[in-house]
DNA sequence: CTGAAAGCGCTAACAC
DNA sequence: GTGTTAGCGCTTTCAG
């Protein structure tokens, strides 16, 4: 195809190959733009740019001119590729509708953005399946780090993990196995014992652990077997463990409570895998005229922003999301920089909260 | 210094510079890798991972192989790089903790990761400072798309984002101003209007708007005007805004009812910013023994989970933010592959439900 | 303190 | 159908 005929732009010579293409977006400013536009090398503007005070005094103010002049917004992907690793932390949680990891995402990726980092986020839905593809792509990403959820993975997203050499911290659990890497969690069995002591304290014997979920949600059922386990260890008749099908609300706790109703009279006190379902429960409660906690008591796990307030206010356990993301953040700078934390901070425990309220 | 005391891993000539460097991070298999397994060259094994049949049976039968056998992960970085664009889209809200934004954020993950775009999240807290300094950021990855919360950002940021070419679209709101590109929302005077109409039917004369943090949230402030100019325009009197300084959750509701009910004597209705203002206020309710609807008539905003099934349930306005997450991923994949949709499908209004139930 | 040079791993023309 | 060739925009030795 004869090219002649198109208008050139004058003096644009053609040697060196073809013209600045320009692909479907103008093209950006780049280093090299401002680097010529400052009177000095592309090498020195990125040096600027990391460590302003190793150019000298009369360079940087050329340069920041010039970068302030031109617009300049860096590319962080050709620099993630140049220096062989990208500033993207992947997270990867269940749900990010679920009010805990909201949290966790939240206070995670305000950390991170202080250090430069960018919070590239994925959702599983409790699918070990969706999770390994997610992990294969976060991995694509030549990322800082990854963070993941729990502490069972399959067997492909370990080896997968492990074999790529990224720091990897999981979060939420504790104590179920070993960590790929590094983890920031607490016991779900824990506050399951928690929980059941609470209520043996107060002389409650009959007792029943409400869930949804449960064979996917392996957490929430931890912390049933740790309430069961717990009421027979101190010698209680073992606890009733009642599964809702459909995900945690307010809707599954009132459901919940009206098939505890009718097939376990002379229940005394029961204890919900999250704060949504014991909202649930005190509601059906009050349609049914069953005082709380006097006809029944109610232990809920979360401590969500509505648990304070309720009628009665829930008496609860606070796992400390934000919290959880502060240490996730911490870990992962630490490693960022030089070496992997020491072993003994590779772990760390978060413990979890009795909040003492009316409803138990 | 003389490396010659060094034991050279024996036949490796040094000439061409240096012997493949170990990084931090042991070497990835790279496409090049995979081709000299399959023996074929690399553009081959790329055409092959794009378009499988576009290379013969044979090269892909090997190629295939190799993959496996040597777990390769493309780098997505290096892809980003040569395409001249990443595969990431960037999406900043003002929180993640919000349940409205949580939905739409998870239903647009989930569409786009279907289409092979990541999300990368990022939140402002509701400062047009932070979210300037978040859209920055996210336009040095190249995404794909960006998506915003909401029609108003600093002067700065438009220009940013004007200038940089990418497709924007912006969302949870319409109407207050013309976007920027394209937009995926309803207008929230719109759904003011609606609770007023509601209450105006219902022959309620006395209301009220509580909200929270209004003069952070636009949005909410929007539904606030809506409410009292429609119930204006119907000849009832000018109801009050009432505004809770801190984040809107139940107990902002509950406190919120406290002042309505110290100051504003014979109110029949009031319209809660969202439904865990709405929530707060109904257990505030039980407390003082004023019965709703019959004492105080209550309307919310959002059809939050528990809505449902509270005492009485609630009766609120529903602007479904998975459709918004939904829409919002239409218009990206819509842009993504050719020019931007035409015109007229840049804005969608995806409108707004009144859900009645038994609380007004 | 500054610049030249050599890629990072992959895509996309463009030949063959 | 497949290989060759140029980079994408930046970081990073390594000289000077």
């Amino acid at each position: 195809m004869d090219r002649s005929a198109i208008k050139s732009d004058a003096a644009e010579p053609e040697v060196g190959g073809r013209v600045r293409r320009q692909r479907r977006k103008m093209q950006r400013v780049t280093m090299m733009d401002v680097a010529n536009r400052a009177g000095v090398s592309s090498s020195t503007v990125s040096l600027y740019l990391r460590r302003p005070d190793a150019v000298s005094p009369a360079a940087g103010q050329e340069i920041a001119q010039a970068l302030e002049a031109l617009g300049y917004v860096p590319n962080l992907v050709a620099g993630g590729l140049a220096a062989a690793g990208s500033r993207v932390v992947s997270v990867i949680v269940p749900s990010i509708r679920n009010a805990f990891f909201a949290e966790t995402v939240a206070s995670l990726q305000t950390e991170l953005a202080a250090e430069g980092l960018q919070v590239m986020l994925g959702h599983s839905e409790y699918s070990e399946t969706d999770e390994e593809a997610l992990i294969r792509t976060a991995l694509a990403w030549a990322p800082a780090a990854i963070v993941l959820t729990g502490l069972s993975h399959s067997i492909a997203a370990r080896k997968l993990l492990t074999s790529a050499g990224v720091p990897v911290v999981e979060m939420w659990e504790l104590g179920a196995q070993a960590p790929v890497d590094m983890a920031v969690g607490f016991s779900h069995t824990a506050v399951g014992a928690t929980a059941a002591r609470h209520f043996a304290q107060q002389g409650f014997t009959r007792l029943a652990f409400l869930g949804a979920r449960l064979s996917q949600d392996r957490r929430a059922a931890a912390r049933a077997e740790g309430f069961v386990a717990e009421a027979v260890r101190l010698g209680l008749p073992e606890p009733q463990i009642i599964n809702h099908p459909a995900p945690a609300t307010a809707e599954a706790g009132a459901q919940l409570l009206g098939r505890v109703q009718a097939n376990l009279p002379g229940l005394q006190a029961v204890a919900c895998s999250n704060d949504l379902i014991a909202l649930g429960v005190l509601f059906e409660c009050q349609r049914r005229g069953v005082t709380v906690p006097g006809d029944l008591a109610v232990i809920g796990f979360g401590d969500l922003s509505f648990s304070s307030t309720s009628n009665p206010p829930l008496t609860t356990i606070r796992p400390s999301g934000d919290l959880i993301g502060r240490e996730v953040a911490r870990l992962i700078k630490a490693s960022a920089h030089g070496e992997r934390p020491p072993e003994a901070e590779r772990i760390v425990d978060t413990g979890h909260l009795l909040v003492e309220r009316k409803s138990g």
